[in-house]
RNA sequence: CGCGGGAUAGAGCAGUAGGUAGCUCGUCGGGCUCAUAACCCGAAGGUCGUAGGUUCGAGUCCUACUCCCGCUACCA
């Protein structure tokens, strides 16, 4: 144990404004951040638990300019929607900022001032694309257009998919604005860097020196491998709209970089929190005392871990943060959750349909956790967890000592007696738990720290099984009395420990025991009777419910629904393009042929290399359709080849003609061939 | 392309100084009956991603490769 600490700062991820929480959320982030924080709080400790909406960046201002709403009806409706679920789901944030919020304003723009009086930023004026039509400046991202190297007429600004080249937005022959659809000109800007090429010295030595043991492996990872390669001053203004605006004269147009801005969330939260609670919030922030921790998702490790501690780092006297206990994603149902394509379990949406199990979800999400990779959350396990964990072992073992102290004794503890050997190592194992757990939990092993929850509660069931109250009770009544006494010493242990994972059934096992002041967390291990002889438990009532098939049903339903209706939305008829001349037409020559030959190209997702039967040759033809179809499925498929396409080579493979293909409505490619047998190869299609 | 993480029984995971592969759920069998058909005991089930190497001995160390995820591209 090792919370020498005086006080704790603990951070979660600002939800962006552009979507409610769902379970990857909640996961990875929210969570656990939760359960450290309510664990920090029943060791006694000075706990700020930080978090806040982040309403700032370029999604939240084209989605508005999409709905044609302003930014602020958007933030507005998310930011109510987030806290009203957080709050409902028992998420025990001391405060929960926005940056929107006038003390954010004014807390970024003071710390980007002052490292700008202190020279900390440097200035450079950069050509870049800018739209026109939308009047803004344009990222990679936003720029589509014909890849120089391929032909593919949908590559990216940065990337083209087909051919898996790296490309700069300026390359693309025909480029255009993927939000105006305005081709894009150059202009130049200005922007403030932070040059983090002068902190890696100071990375090294924080981090790659001084985290080496006690961060976790992804993390560590990831920033080392950041830091080896060489950090590159990075922008930390954008030419936009919507944001804070940057607090240096003739910056007009232009707003703090989210990122800058966002971690910076954090310390306005604090601020608000101690102006609230007259409190200082310097400490929190600057005192080497307190211990600071970020939870995050794993996308988040190079703000978190390299930008914000840099800032950190600059604007001086602040400390950086002890651990970032990163984790990886949660998947639903085999797929990657997603926002746009509604795949995901809204939490909004769980706490009206499963209305007082808030505590099942916290501890599904914390049981099946991505601490280490990327895990997978189904409904069959979510109903598995709960029928089978929560219900059968911990929520059973009270059902059981509540039922048989009412029967045996009215409700009232019985006195402890001579001890057995075996009653004397159930008191010694229980009292063991508060530690292994609180271990677990200063590991940040949540999942870990679940299990052991649940080994409390079988250690309970395990000891009524063994001693047999119910056989024993007409041999030797008195010996029951001790038996249910230590039964009960067990349930009221469940009670002090769940609390940080199971707020809400915690608090309703209190009610069942009738117990008004828990005992304290370490006090377990040196309190003799948690629950004295006499005491009055309450009435009797189930913790858990079970879930039944049919609710489970309903959700997998209702995700295979929005597959469908993704398809639907997402099917869009292309309209008919300019009309050609029949020499156009004629300059095409496509043939039939057969595929026999078909292998997977290494290291790229899409790319199949064939080998086409024409009659007359055989030619190799690399194609983008691995995702639709596996090697085997092509071989032997008859295809249409536009012969007399000019050679290209991709990824080091020069194919020789393109297969006809259409894409049906899931976005599954399909090979357009001749199905008539009759049909041989090396046929002229016209 | 580069970099980081992951790959261990049907599923989810431990295994952090190299020495006979563990836990939870599920499955099968048994016991019990206080308990939400709950609980307790036992069994089956793994060539530890692949191929080499170091070693008396490797899930654990080294090399190469494969697959999944992420970052680089503001989705935790």
């Amino acid at each position: 144990m090792a919370l020498t600490a005086k006080r704790y700062t603990i951070t979660a991820a600002l939800p962006y404004t552009n979507g409610p929480i769902h379970i990857g959320h909640l996961a990875g982030v929210y969570v656990p951040a939760d359960i450290y924080s309510r664990y920090l709080r029943a060791q006694k400790k000075d706990v700020a638990f930080i978090c806040g909406s982040d309403e700032h960046g370029v999604a939240i201002s084209i989605r508005a300019k999409k709905e044609g709403v302003s930014p602020k009806e958007i933030i507005d409706k998310y930011d109510g929607m987030i806290r009203k679920s957080f709050d409902k789901l028992g998420i025990s944030f001391d405060n929960y900022s926005r940056t929107s919020a006038p003390i954010h304003h004014e807390t970024a723009s003071d710390i980007f001032s002052k490292m700008h009086t202190a020279g900390q930023f440097v200035e450079e004026v950069t050509e870049q694309l800018y739209d026109p039509e939308a009047k803004q400046y344009l990222a990679d991202r936003f720029v589509t257009g014909t890849c120089p190297k391929c032909n593919h007429t949908e590559a990216y600004g940065d990337q083209c998919e087909q051919c898996g080249s790296s490309l700069n937005a300026t390359e693309l022959i025909n480029p255009k604005s993927t939000l105006s659809g305005a081709e894009p000109i150059l202009k130049e800007t200005k922007h403030w860097f932070l040059p983090l090429d002068q902190y890696e010295d100071f990375m090294k030595e924080w981090v790659i020196e001084g985290h080496k043991e006690d961060w976790k492996p992804n993390v560590y990872g990831q920033v080392k491998s950041w830091v080896d390669e060489g950090l590159r001053p990075r922008a930390v203004t954008r030419d936009l709209d919507w944001g804070i605006p940057v607090p240096v004269e003739g910056a007009d147009g232009k707003v703090l970089y989210v990122w800058f801005d966002a971690p910076i969330g954090y310390i306005s939260s604090t601020k608000e929190w101690a102006a609230k609670n007259n409190k200082d919030w310097e400490p929190y922030w600057k005192d080497k005392e307190t211990s600071l921790v970020h939870f995050i998702g794993k996308d988040n490790i190079v703000f978190h871990c390299i930008i914000f501690p840099c800032i950190l780092k600059a604007a001086g006297d602040y400390i950086l943060p002890e651990n970032v206990p990163a984790n990886e994603f949660l998947n639903l149902e085999g797929n990657k959750i997603s926002t746009s394509k509604n795949w995901a379990v809204w939490l909004h949406e769980y706490l009206e349909e499963f209305p007082g199990q808030e505590d099942v979800l916290r501890y599904v999400l914390t049981a099946n956790a991505p601490e280490t990779k990327d895990n997978d959350f189904t409904w069959k396990d979510f109903q598995a967890r709960n029928n089978n964990e929560l219900v059968a072992i911990f929520g059973n073992f009270i059902n059981r000592v509540s039922v048989l102290t009412q029967k045996y004794y009215d409700g009232s503890v019985p006195a402890r007696k001579n001890q057995t050997p075996e009653d004397k190592e159930a008191l010694e194992k229980m009292k063991a738990f508060p530690a292994i757990i609180g271990d677990s939990i200063e590991r940040f092993r949540f999942r870990e720290a679940s299990q052991e929850l649940m080994n409390l509660a079988r250690l309970g069931n395990k000891y009524l099984a063994d001693q047999e109250p119910w056989k024993i009770i007409k041999i030797d009544p008195t010996r029951v009395e001790t038996i249910m006494n230590i039964a009960l010493q067990i349930a009221a242990t469940l009670a002090t420990v769940s609390e940080p994972f199971l707020p809400h059934s915690a608090q309703k096992l209190r009610t069942i025991l009738n117990i008004t002041n828990p005992t304290e967390w370490n006090a377990v291990a040196t309190t003799e009777d948690l629950l004295v002889a006499g005491h009055v438990i309450g009435s009797q009532e189930l913790l858990f419910a079970k879930v039944e098939d049919s609710s489970i049903q309903a959700q997998l339903e209702r995700l295979q629904d929005t597959k469908k209706n993704n398809a639907e939305a997402n099917f869009e008829l292309t309209p008919v393009k300019e009309n050609i001349s029949f020499d156009q037409f004629n300059a095409m020559d496509l043939r039939t042929g057969t595929v026999i030959e078909a292998e997977k190209i290494k290291k790229t997702k899409k790319l199949l290399n064939l080998k086409v039967d024409l009659g007359f040759e055989i030619r190799t033809i690399v194609s983008g359709i691995a995702e639709s179809y596996t090697p085997e499925e092509m071989i032997g498929k008859k295809v249409t080849v536009l012969a007399n396409l000019a050679s290209r080579t991709i990824k080091g493979v020069e194919s020789q003609g393109m297969l006809l293909m259409t894409e049906n409505k899931e976005g599954k490619l399909i090979v357009i061939g001749p199905e008539d047998a009759s049909i041989d190869n090396g046929f002229e299609i016209n």
